[in-house]
DNA sequence: TCTCCAATTCAACGACTGTTGAATTATCGA
DNA sequence: TCGATAATTCAACAGTCGTTGAATTGGAGA
């Protein structure tokens, strides 16, 4: 037998590895495979390290994920309080663009960020799906005070529930990015992958138009996401 | 050690398992379970038989859920085609409740089986994506045609993006049935969950008053979706 | 009644899973 | 310079997975 590949040295690397890296090749891995089908091994030799490393800095998968979760949300939901916050004037409408956007910086790498939410949601893995819970329920309650909000403006449609309205619109961004830029070039025979951002606007146009007081009154221009 | 449980017979049962029955039993444990994660131990335990039986019936895993789509798909697509033909002159979106109702009426029972096809389609299993596309696109392609007659008949934003309305139609249907009797009522503290029916209803209507030609022509009564 | 076949189960394979305990080592403080 | 500790790996565990080949048996046809 070849002498080489001697054990690798087993103690600390020359470059320490964080938790914060190990989380980062988590949703590396959750992005590409999707979904709570990912293993530890992946993860670890995503991170380059041993499976049992994870050990070290977590309790276990499960704690590994929720960990993953509370490195996210609260900036989205910090974001969502800025843009809630009754003293912003501006149309309704820009205001919900915005809302799109900060979903948009937040979550729009890895869609298997998104697509492990959305399974454990209809899946209700113990103890996690209550963490799932306090954050939508926490991104919900300041998207429908918006919208309560454009309602008291008279911008808004108040004969519409409250709670249809701000459950459309966050549902709605959670998914048009997954299944977008898939299905439609193929089944439509498009050349090209049709743009995310366009079609985001082209949505939030449509449920404007749905919303409003007035529909005879057109959306404001709506920038780009990044601004 | 107790001289119980013999061996239990190896031959035919008094009954006869079919293929359909094994695909019953596939369906409630994807609907239960969710995802590509359910073994064929479960569903073999669901149909009350052996996981090698399977094997009987089936190729592979892989063929047994593409039997599967192939019972389902068939039924829904020619109820499409029905609703598309161009001598149906109801208005539009008469048509689309219409089509709502079709995928009420063949994609409503088990939320695992649509969880399980919006799976294949982010990931991209070999071999089942094809499948997976031709099904979708046969789908989309008759709703298309439908919009695209309302345009002609000018009842239907014709500067809107045909591939667009239409992907917003079939896609929001498919997931508002999951997540919103499961996140509304605790997210928004309703006491009872919300009719989806009534969610439909609205949603359609609020799509209806986008994509509509004259947004103030209010959207006709739309029947429950048995009939 | 005998035979054959379809339908079913059993037992096992190798691969992969989350997890753990012990072994190792680089580095830092004394 | 010497320990101690933090960081890392190894090897193994029990379990589950998809899959296969052989064994079994009830019932149909001759």
């Amino acid at each position: 037998m070849s002498p080489a590949m001697p054990p690798r040295a087993r103690g600390p690397k020359p470059h320490k590895i964080e938790a914060d890296q190990l989380l980062d090749a988590a949703q590396v891995v959750f992005a590409r495979e999707g979904l709570r089908s990912v293993s530890l091994r992946a993860i670890a030799r995503e991170a380059g390290c041993d499976p049992a490393l994870i050990y070290y800095h977590f309790d276990s998968k499960e704690a590994m994920f929720t960990a993953l979760l509370a490195r996210r949300v609260p900036p989205l939901v910090g974001a969502l309080k800025r843009i809630a916050d009754p003293s912003d004037l501006r149309p309704t409408p820009v205001r919900l663009w915005d809302v799109m956007g900060a979903f948009h910086r937040n979550l729009s790498h890895d869609p298997g960020f998104r697509s492990l939410i959305r399974g454990e949601i209809v899946r209700g893995t113990e103890g996690i799906q209550e963490q799932i819970q306090a954050f939508v329920g926490a991104a919900a309650q300041q998207v429908r005070s918006l919208l309560e909000q454009g309602a008291a403006r008279g911008e808004v449609r108040s004969d519409l529930p409250p709670f249809l309205a701000t459950f459309f619109l966050v549902r709605m961004h959670l998914e048009v990015l997954d299944l977008l830029p898939i299905v439609v070039p193929q089944v439509h025979g498009l050349a090209e992958k049709p743009s995310i951002l366009a079609a985001e606007r082209t949505w939030l146009q449509l449920y404007w138009r749905g919303i409003a007081t007035d529909p005879a009154v057109p959306c404001p221009p709506l920038p780009a996401f990044d601004a």
